[in-house]
DNA sequence: GTTTAGGATTCG
């Protein structure tokens, strides 16, 4: 057989799969598949290509089901391709980012300077999974086509390609490893379906994993449950409740119970109380919410897909009698016993938890033999100490008072300035008069000009340039004279940094360390008013050939000692033997989250939330308490009368498994 | 051979 010449098997697909028999012709392919870096605009093409997004087929607004699908192959080029059809079974079957697709019949076009697929008559497709390994059957509805071991060949490249350029681990997700906060791709069973109203309906599904949380309970009307009665009450403790809304809707109701399911970015929020219970347990949501952002949808995953025959093998491992009598958190009365010893029923997952020996690990100091509080408590200070102990209390409540400024040079705290601080010392600023000699130097060019309000406010933008030239705006520090707050936050968005200042005889200055001297992203950066010794912005010039925008940088060449966001807390620690009050004073390493984020995130705020529920969980026994594993140190401080010795953690982590 | 949607989360 000659190079231009192989054997094409053409699959036929009967209804009876005993007699789908390929039949063996002797044909020159007729099938050239064109790269993706390589795509004209105008053309009609076929192409392979790795699934790198793809929103599920969707009713559109129009006559037809839609599906967007976006594409990379080797040339590392993106194509996104607009998918229709009146028909839902002629879009491609796509299950997973990482699937392999082949598209036959793709118009090219271009739409906003980039090019784009579209379906056109006679579009055809074929997708395989792309897990490497598994069997290559491609899903099609096709009746009739063809596949040759060119196209084998083809897919086994791609599939190893996108295996290493392709990630799609980040949203699949097991309930076990939620997070509080988060939108994830769940690939479960379906157990129980119901309408709870008009707008959504609800889903009871589970993976085999129990979640970390406790999850609310979503009511329904009685008798509305479809559903095997006794088998969702035998797994009551292992599935979660999701509500389904809006367009998801129609696909919710035609699901059948039993059937395998993923739901593309689920969404997981805190509900942080229930004032009607008088539990004030937060507890975790699961919206599948209105849209098709991010792929959000439903899929029926078949018997046969690989994801699917795994969980069926997972699920029939696990010993639904051990999770039987767990108690559910939601339904726990507040429990005031403060006792040690506690017969209380554990979950599998308790008990995996206990194992792990502790929800806080050190990251030094591992060769410590572990001290009683007692033992610590008769002891002198300085001594630094391991000790396991339980979360029995923990101070501030209200987690965003824990947030204070720290200075490293004086060591002094203080509260972060509230908004309303800084807008009434901005506001006087803005009656000032900027000085057009400090306009456009070499160091910056400057734009000036007069609200055209009733304040006839005079606001000049300075942007600072590197080595004489300017840059792209997010690579661009500014400065403002005459700006407002919401101005200010509102430029911060779109300019590496700002830096709000004022016009002087010396040069433009720092107006005042009573509001942040740079605005970068979400965090609002301050200095000390003790420890700083102001420079004229001329000295940002030292920095400019560097381009080094940082806030430790900034800050050195304006003189500034930057205060430091931390957590400042005080947890009452109790091991049985004693119980020891310590302090915990960290930036970012303790819970993993940055302090000077999170007073601009609500996420970030509701992930702390859960967190320390976690490691002191409200309306259970201390003996159910998880343990930490902490290195403190003792100091002595001196008071006006007497000498107290305090206690501070150093070195030790919330687990990773719990952030 | 029209239109739909054209990635970029949240009312619940």
């Amino acid at each position: 057989m000659s190079p231009n010449e192989s054997t094409v098997y053409v699959y036929v697909k009967y209804n009876t799969v005993s007699s789908a028999e390929p039949m063996c012709l002797s044909v020159t392919p007729k099938y050239t598949y064109t790269p993706l870096n390589q795509l004209k605009h105008g053309s009609v093409v076929n192409v392979y290509g790795a699934v790198k997004f793809f929103k599920p087929p969707y009713q559109s607004r129009g006559t037809d089901y839609c599906s967007v699908v976006i594409l990379m192959d080797q040339s590392n080029a993106k194509l996104t391709c607009m998918l229709f059809s009146v028909n839902l079974d002629t879009l491609p079957v796509i299950y997973k980012i990482g699937d392999i697709v082949r598209f036959h019949r793709l118009k090219i076009q271009q739409y906003k300077n980039e090019i784009q697929g579209v379906t056109t008559v006679g579009f055809s497709s074929l997708t395989f999974e792309g897990t490497l390994g598994t069997p290559i059957i491609p899903r099609t509805s096709s009746k009739i086509y063809t596949f040759s071991s060119d196209d084998q060949k083809t897919v086994e490249a791609l599939r190893i390609w996108a295996a290493n350029h392709i990630s799609s681990s980040g949203t699949m997700i097991k309930l076990s490893d939620i997070k509080p906060v988060q939108y994830f791709d769940l690939t479960c069973q379906l157990v129980g379906k119901a309408e709870v109203d008009g707008s959504s309906v609800l889903l009871k599904v589970w993976d085999g994993t129990k979640p970390p949380f406790p999850s609310w309970k979503v009511l329904f009307e009685e008798g509305t449950l479809e559903g095997d009665a006794g088998h969702i009450n035998q797994l009551k403790n292992l599935t979660i409740d999701i509500l389904v809304y809006d367009n998801h809707v129609a696909l919710a109701k035609s699901l059948k119970v039993g059937v395998f399911l993923r739901i593309f970015s689920l969404h997981t929020k805190i509900q942080p109380e229930t004032p009607e219970k008088q539990t004030n347990i937060p507890h975790l949501e699961f919206h599948l919410h209105g849209g098709t952002c991010y792929g959000r949808g439903i899929k029926v995953l078949p018997e046969d897909n690989s994801d699917v025959e795994e969980l069926k093998r997972f699920l029939d491992s696990v010993d639904l009698a051990a999770y039987q009598h767990v108690k559910n958190l939601c339904d726990l009365e507040i429990d005031s016993s403060n006792s040690f010893s506690s017969q209380d029923v554990v979950s599998p997952c308790d008990l995996e938890r206990c194992q792990q020996l502790s929800a806080t690990v050190l990251t030094d100091h591992q060769y410590l033999e572990t001290t009683p509080l007692n033992a610590i408590l008769k002891h002198d200070a300085p001594q630094h100490y391991r000790i396991r102990a339980k979360l029995r209390n923990y101070e501030p409540q209200k987690l965003y008072q824990s947030i204070k400024l720290h200075c490293p040079k004086c060591h002094s705290l203080q509260e972060v300035p509230l908004e309303s601080d800084f807008e009434s010392v901005l506001q006087n600023l803005a009656t000032e008069c900027p000085d057009p000699k400090l306009q456009n130097t070499s160091l910056y060019n400057s734009e000036a000009w007069t609200t055209q309000d009733q304040q006839e406010r005079k606001i000049v933008i300075h942007f600072v340039k590197n080595d004489g030239i300017l840059q792209a705006p997010e690579d661009t520090l500014i400065m403002i004279e005459g700006g407002i707050p919401s101005e200010i936050f509102r430029l911060s968005k779109k300019f590496k940094g700002v830096i709000p200042v004022k016009s002087s005889q010396e040069g433009l200055i720092i107006p005042d360390l009573a509001i942040p001297f740079l605005i970068q992203g979400k965090t609002w950066h301050y200095g000390c008013k003790q420890c700083s010794k102001l420079k004229t912005m001329q000295n940002l010039n030292s920095l400019v050939k560097e381009a080094s925008w940082t806030p430790v940088c900034i800050a050195q060449a304006l003189g500034i000692v930057p205060l430091q966001y931390v957590f400042v807390m005080i947890f009452t620690l109790d091991d049985g033997t004693g119980t020891l009050k310590v302090y915990l004073m960290d930036c970012e390493n303790f819970f993993q989250i940055p302090a000077s984020e999170i007073l601009n995130s609500d996420n970030l705020q509701k992930n702390m939330e859960m967190i320390m529920y976690m490691l002191c969980p409200p309306g259970k026994k201390i003996g159910e308490y998880p343990w930490l594993e902490c290195f403190i140190k003792s100091y002595n401080v001196r008071n006006e009368a007497e000498q107290e010795i305090c206690y501070r953690i150093f070195d030790t982590v919330v687990a990773e498994d719990l952030i």
